[in-house]
DNA sequence: CGCTCCAGTATGAACGTTCAAATCGTCACC
DNA sequence: GGTGACGATTTGAACGTTCATACTGGAGCG
């Protein structure tokens, strides 16, 4: 016998409990408290569920429930730019893995105007019962909002503004940066720089403080000359990266606070007619395509890990509540942070 | 008088009955029957509406209505390694596209072994009605399986397998590619080379071939060793792009399939101590941030509007459904296609 | 006047599920 | 042999909305 066609009717948790000889309420347990149930009666409740092909009606559970099961994640055109594919990825992995809390993702674009608003209005329709937050700017309005009207979320970066607040997941910049730099110096370059942006970014400024505290743990002290910063811009960051290039001497490397800022230093380090790796080290930071491409090493950020995080905190009882994480990010190594040709 | 918390239990359609001294239904028909409603009315019960703060509980719509109103959209860890940038793009153009159609998108990540059960699943529980496909392959079950379940859904993507299907929006990359070339030629490039994929792929072959229209189109001729392929790895791009520019001769051009194959040939016109741009051409295809960040000129998907065109056949009744449609794409020049220095 | 017709509004039922409480039989215990 | 207690199961109600239908009062008309 085939299974049933889908355009037919669905079957109904009452279809089953006929075809069973037992109430809707047994079909219901067997599927949500089957340890309520007789061995006997399971086994027979779920051959039938199997046979017709059953699936619960996910807006009538909500609706009796009173409980979406579901998140929503703001997707906007601009995330694109700002985080590159960081974001993305996180939207996959928080995906990947809601079917194991019996969640889904509902996925939502607020207006520009009035972002909160957009929160409000699904939260109200029922169809997400919290939120996972992801970049976070410098006042940002949401996270204060959530708060103020206790509903769950979880944010995917610091919330800067609230630093005692403990429902975040993060990736330890700074840890990773000081990877980076350790890696540099075990691979033999013999002075290490850093490329970043201009101070005042929280990310920024976070990487540049891993930055001096890999050079002290090597033992290395910074003669201050040693550093750049360029706005997230190619051509300035080539720029930075020739004026940095010009003060380091031979046998030294660059750490980078974003792939685009490393991309600029390759492009120096080949403009002065050296190899990359070979002559100048460059590490880079979110192991995006354009660093896989061009063979680039970059710090990775643990997405699946954060995703994974994120849930856990999210439903965590707020009992007791979990305190916020920040995750270590590992290097990918590629060409251009080895020193033998 | 402040806005209720929302924590306290929501407002319900009765909620705003009683407040407006009207029932239930007349309520509904204010949100959906407005013509319905006499004029004072309406005026009545919208006052209330907003003054309660009411938003319908979807699930409580979904299920009276027996429709979701929402469409399933898959995504996947490998998506991205596979179409870069493009299939995160397209989804949230649908996210921000859909609430204009009273719809809302549920992401969702199927196991790998059984792509079709999660379709099944997903629409089963009564969370979407429809789908929107992507990165449609060659052999994919998916559009057989959906078709003769008489599943609502539009691909992203041409169905190849399925010539005929008229449910699929698509970038119309020969055009966009013959465009390129035409670009090129104008500028002043006497040449203009292809460095493709291998033979086999639909996209690719179709991209190569409107290489070889524009070549007929600006009147020149292929001497047959004007054209390349490599895999998508940036080395083996590199090395098939040097052995194109060693058959062409001064002033020549390259478009290609893909921006990282153009990265490639960036990297072979550098390798020979040319500058892309004044030296020779090149164009690369999808612009990701790659091509953003390395200056390359690149034909763009026109990404919205594909969104857009995708909830139009979706929601286009079966009597009068839409054709297939193939978008143009646009041309973004950038230095590498600027022969003047 | 009595009839239909209609716009406007109201009522009962239904969508598919789970909660809360009730029922039933069995078994242990004094 | 009555009394709880407990495990297994059933029953009624409820979640918030919309469909289908019924009602109401006034206008139009012969």
């Amino acid at each position: 016998m085939t299974a049933r066609p889908l355009r037919s009717p669905r079957a109904t948790i009452v279809d089953v409990a006929d075809a069973a000889q037992v109430s809707r309420q047994t079909v219901s347990n067997v599927l949500n408290r089957p340890d309520k149930v007789a061995p006997a009666t399971l086994e027979r409740v779920q051959r039938e569920i199997l046979r017709l092909g059953f699936t619960p009606h996910v807006s009538a559970q909500q609706l009796r429930r009173k409980r979406a099961s579901a998140v929503g994640f703001e997707v906007n055109p601009l995330g694109h730019r700002r985080m590159g594919h960081i974001l993305d990825e996180f939207l996959v992995e928080l995906t990947v893995i809601a079917p194991q809390h019996g969640s889904h993702l509902v996925a939502f674009a607020p207006d520009p105007d009035d972002v909160v608003a957009a929160y409000r209005q699904i939260l109200a329709s029922g169809l997400v019962d919290g939120f996972v937050l992801a970049d976070t700017r410098h006042t940002d309005p949401r996270p204060g909002w959530l708060l103020e009207h206790e509903i769950p979320f979880v944010s995917f970066g610091r919330v800067w503004d609230m630093p005692d607040l403990q429902c975040w997941v993060d990736v330890d910049g700074r840890a990773g940066v000081r990877a980076a730099v350790a890696h540099l110096v075990e691979a033999g370059y013999e002075q290490v720089g850093f490329l970043g942006w201009p101070t005042g970014s929280p990310v920024g400024d976070d990487r540049r403080a891993g930055w001096a505290e890999g050079l002290h743990e090597a033992g290395m002290t910074s003669p201050g000359s040693d550093e750049e910063s360029s706005a997230q811009d190619l051509d300035e960051a080539t720029a930075a990266a020739e004026r940095l290039l010009g003060r380091l001497g031979d046998g030294a490397a660059i750490v980078c606070a974003s792939d685009l800022l490393a991309l600029g230093a390759l492009r120096a380090v080949r403009n002065l007619d050296l190899e990359p790796g070979r002559d100048v080290g460059v590490v880079g930071f979110d192991d995006t395509e354009v660093a896989a491409a061009m063979q680039l090493s970059s710090v990775r950020q643990p997405v699946a890990k954060a995703a994974r995080v994120a849930w856990d905190m999210l439903l965590a009882p707020a009992s007791r509540q979990l305190s916020s994480q920040l995750l270590t990010p590992t290097l990918t190594v590629r060409r251009t942070s080895i020193r033998t040709p």
